[in-house]
DNA sequence: CTTGACCTTCCAGTGACTGGAGGCCCCACA
DNA sequence: TGTGGGGCCTCCAGTCACTGGAAGGTCAAG
């Protein structure tokens, strides 16, 4: 198969195929005309790749993941604790976005959105007192 | 004041300041020695920034919004516009989030997590039918 | 006069891609 | 046999909002 082939079947941009290939997650082999040519256990590994990433895992995970995935020998205990604290991370962000959510839903509420420049929203965020929404900043939205 | 003090004061890192100075968001004046004075009103639109941002702004949401909150004939419609966006966008992310924590909860209560190779999560991640967690894919956790 | 804290600029790196330029390669059709 | 168009290649730059670090100037205290 070549990247547009396997592409298509694993719903991956073939520019991420490049990529993944580049930074080693995939390894594959090339044809005399310098294509990538794919297997079809490629194709298993890029679908791996791209439901662990629709799950949110990091890439670093990714490797993590792939690499328990062939290791005969791994204990199942290591998959669970890697995707427990991811499970971790997604709740901590979720819980940080529930807090801002909860303040910017206030702040909108109380702004009449007519025609007169009173704004509690800019009066909010010139004045407010100390912290913002959650202490942890809000980053990466 | 310089840098030092307006970034305790503000709760913002001083690199962080140098670089909304660098973005055009704050124009701090010079001394001789080439240090950069800060004068109160720097400080309070360095705090502005700070909120917006702890709240999931965008810098160009913060653009806009400073600049609204510096336009005495602004119309509170077009702040709270770009407040309603940015809620939707938040409530987008946690409904993906919440996807993403639903799948990921029910695969870890499977897993045992014991010493055996056995594992639900990596199963699901090989060998599931088509989509991930949600449509949208997992970016920004 | 030295020490150390503070300030400056500039450059590089983060994560996970994404877009685009410039240039082969391959196949079908005239 | 030429040509056109699509697919493939590599390499470079940009995204977003910082963050870290190096190399060097400035200032106040001792």
């Amino acid at each position: 198969m070549n990247i547009g082939d396997v592409a298509q079947r694993s719903g991956l941009p073939a520019k991420t195929i490049r990529y993944y290939e580049e930074i080693g997650l995939i390894r594959p082999q090339r044809g005399e005309n310098g294509y990538r040519r794919f297997r079809e256990q490629d194709l298993h590994k890029l679908a791996f790749l791209g439901r662990a990433r629709a799950l949110g895992f990091t890439i670093e995970d990714c490797r993590t993941l792939i690499a328990l995935y062939e290791d005969e020998s791994r204990e199942s205990g290591q998959v669970k604790r890697v995707a427990e604290e991811h499970l971790q991370q997604i709740d901590d962000k979720i819980a940080q976005l529930q807090s801002m959510r909860a303040t910017l839903a206030e702040l909108v509420s109380c702004c009449a959105g007519d025609d007169r420049p009173d704004c509690p929203i800019l009066e909010d965020l010139a004045h407010h007192g100390a912290d913002g929404a959650t202490e942890g900043k809000g980053r990466a939205l």
